[in-house]
DNA sequence: CTGCTCATAGTGGTCCGACCACCTGGCTGG
DNA sequence: CCAGCCAGGTGGTCGGACCACTATGAGCAG
């Protein structure tokens, strides 16, 4: 039953990864399924334990499998949360002007979720939406402010109804991320802009009005796109398109 | 539900890996460099080489580090390209609406970097974009047709100046996405339609007209997106393992 | 009969030591 | 001086042992 086709191309671990990806891929494995024993899968794709699991390490990681112990190793749901958790790694080892764009597609992402949440958010979204609202304005501590800040983005996000954007900017907004940005940005007083452009963005939401939503978010994430821009021009050196920087 | 700061959290594989990724985020280790062998990293985490094995494989995957066989381990330049590979999974794994919520964040996107590279893109990039474009019609070959798709669309990525929103674009154009979603939509006669559709893309690029290179752009991505919409509708739940339809 | 406890088998998690495949750099010999 | 060889170091692979945890069901108390 074992095709000998080896194409003996990179090493065991990167094969058996791609392997047991293709089984995903063909339906052979479906979500929530258990995949065999580490021990029984190692001897299927005729490699050793170790290297077997250093190829379950990988594919779990990356949010395609799910290790646990004493259970056995699943398959996840394979849903945008599971395979775009890695998106805030992205966010957090990113620096300078990688930071800049990553900004900048934020509030490309952000602007459109924010329209579209506009003309598809329930009632009891919105009232989820206020309550953020009204508690991020009730408080002075940064840390609760940023808590219900993420709760206030992401409930616009879930309201738009595309849960891979809502995944891709849940993993734009980690805390990691904002709290290296935010923390200069807040620190230059901004709270009450941050205020008022919530407060924009609310009233377009309850307006369910989709163009005015669209630019108060853009707005929103375009000062601090900005405010980022900025700090980096002073110590800004003409890069060439080289990557020998060090 | 909160985690708290206890001294045995995860494994001991997942903490070497936070380990690694924040002596990277706080700047410990800079892109390019060379890491201690994974011996001496096993010794300095205190943990066995396979789990220290584990944790450079996962952040190899990640695209955060490389491994030299014989040389050493790296760290990658921790630019778009090496870290958003992983986004590729994402688009091979997902089906259904997942497919149809990727590509809404494609058309998205690529609206908007089209619009950017029509301000920005120079003559040498308009060329490169004709080349393809001339290329893509004076052929037949599936195969061909869409290697040149996929350059002519790579090309106005670039030019739009965001490398992360190009790689996010790379990743959602990747071969065996497109080729899924391609096969079928191209079969119904489709040729002529996309071949419409990309000159009017460059011709908004030729007259530096943002406006226009943003609207065709996004009919282009949403022409593919309904069908693949009107592809799921008829069928109730089309989640076995469904071989004509992959 | 019901419900609980707990022994146990099976699973992933960790560690160790050995060997292989490959690269590098210094050394040798021309 | 240079080309080629060679030895040391590196990541890659393997097999086995043991630990930590879970799930199951047999057996006991109620």
């Amino acid at each position: 039953m074992d095709d000998e086709t080896a194409p003996q191309k990179g090493t065991v671990t990167q094969r058996a990864i791609e392997r047991i990806k293709a089984m995903i891929g063909e339906g052979r494995l479906e979500p929530g399924q258990r995949l065999p024993t580490e021990r029984d899968l190692a001897v299927q794709l005729g490699i050793s334990r170790s290297s077997m699991r250093e190829a379950i390490r990988a594919l779990t990681v990356l949010g395609v499998l799910e290790a646990r112990h004493g259970s056995g190793i699943y398959v996840t749901q394979l849903e945008a949360g599971d395979l775009l958790e890695t998106f805030g790694v992205v966010a957090d080892l990113s620096r300078g002007p990688q930071l800049v764009e990553l900004l900048a597609i934020r509030r490309i992402l952000e602007s459109t979720a924010t329209a579209l949440a506009a003309a598809r958010i329930t009632p009891d979204q919105l009232a989820e939406v206020e309550k953020h609202l009204a508690a991020m304005n009730a408080t002075d501590d940064p840390e609760e402010i940023l808590a219900h800040d993420l709760a206030f983005h992401r409930e616009i996000a879930a309201a738009a109804g595309n849960e891979t954007m809502a995944a891709i900017l849940e993993g734009l907004s980690s805390r990691t991320f904002r709290a290296r940005v935010w923390r200069g940005y807040q620190e230059e007083g901004a709270f009450a802009r941050t205020r008022r452009e919530h407060a924009a963005i609310h009233r377009a939401l309850a307006a369910r009005d989709p163009e005015a939503a669209r630019a108060a978010a853009a707005a929103h994430v375009g000062e601090v796109e900005q405010w980022l821009r900025a700090q980096l021009g002073p110590q800004d050196r003409p890069r060439a398109r080289s990557s020998a920087a060090t």
